[in-house]
DNA sequence: TATCCTGTGGATCGTTCGGTCCACAGGAAG
DNA sequence: CTTCCTGTGGACCGAACGATCCACAGGATA
């Protein structure tokens, strides 16, 4: 078995515990179920796995680094501010889509983390909070967007993020369509 | 020991409970742990809960069933639009406000539920966001709301939901004062 | 053939899990 | 005094927990 073939094995054991950690929590899924589901004994599990929290850590780190490098590029683009948070939008939804059991993980069983490996995915947390910050605030700077409460971005991010409990990748409406959804709301107003 | 005073220890109990199961979570709380926390021996707690499922049950159900009756409440009173939307998000927050650790575990640990307790604590999730549909509906008809599409309901709810993770009850900001800025973002826009 | 290394299953570790059971404390009722 | 009932602590149950350890399979290397 090469280098790749343990990074890929590795991985695979991770999405497999993604789903049932998403399934039953990260203290309801036990190490032997997961051998079993992914058809692995004990040495064998541990040889990939490391530890359980190490499992845990890479699945809520993993998606949420994804979704900072993608802001940074977004923000160093210098787009409108409206295009700017489209596009923003339009980047965590099908991420969201594309990995719910992973996000699902990631906003339910953080708090389960310890010491270092809790304060690095609080922090990755954080800063993609402060990416939106600097968008918002840009298009307030460009006059394109009214000045808003600071803790408004907690309001938008929870109306993104919520979409991992029900978001249905089979459903009638596509990411991106949901993200334009929420952004022309919150752009335009709701009142007729 | 009277009735009153059996309901007011297990109402004790659970309250406890709520702030272990917030901070460690359902699976990752013990028995034992419960116990110490209230002061009880294993017969003791026993006697007051029943089972430990039990007290998830009961901590899950008892705000969304408070929110179901106070947006009952209020669509029973013929408000203009813009004002029940403004009571119903400013009623949800004053209670997440208050019932933190209950609406965390609510969120987060609902899924350890199994069989009629789940369906219960999903369907009266259900009901709520039906009655947020129906003010949503009530305003398109009045003309005083655009139409828009039905899932913008559930990024409302994102919104206002997501405030269990972060609102400081002694922050700036009181819990009428989100739900108003939230909505006043939502209803008239914000763009410059 | 002899040696080495990665990958592997399963026995086993001490601990903790949720839950049951039982003896009994102590006030109330007769 | 006796009987009863609610409330209580803690011993105890079998099962499952996360993790470790070890023997060894089998291809690669010398």
């Amino acid at each position: 078995m090469t280098v790749t073939g343990f990074e890929a094995n590795r991985a695979r054991v991770i999405g497999i515990a993604a789903e049932l950690f998403a399934r039953n929590g990260y203290h309801g899924t036990g190490i032997a179920e997961l051998g079993k589901a992914a058809g692995l004994g004990r040495g064998a599990l541990y040889h990939y796995i490391g530890s359980k929290e190490a499992v845990l850590y890479a699945i809520s780190k993993e998606q949420v680094d994804k979704m900072n490098g993608f802001a940074e590029e977004l923000l160093d683009r210098n787009l409108p501010a409206e295009e700017l948070l489209r596009q923003m939008a339009r980047g965590l939804l099908r991420n969201i889509a594309e990995h719910r059991a992973e996000w699902a993980v990631f906003f339910r069983e953080y708090t389960a983390l310890t010491g270092e490996w809790r304060d690095h995915v609080i922090t990755a947390r954080e800063r993609y909070e402060s990416y939106w910050r600097q968008a918002l605030d840009q298009g307030v700077r460009a006059k394109v967007l009214k000045s808003t409460p600071r803790l408004l971005v907690k309001g938008i991010l929870g109306m993104l993020n919520y979409t991992y409990l029900w978001f249905e990748p089979d459903g009638e409406l596509t990411p991106d369509q949901v993200a334009d959804m929420f952004l022309d709301a919150l752009i335009e107003g709701i009142r007729a």
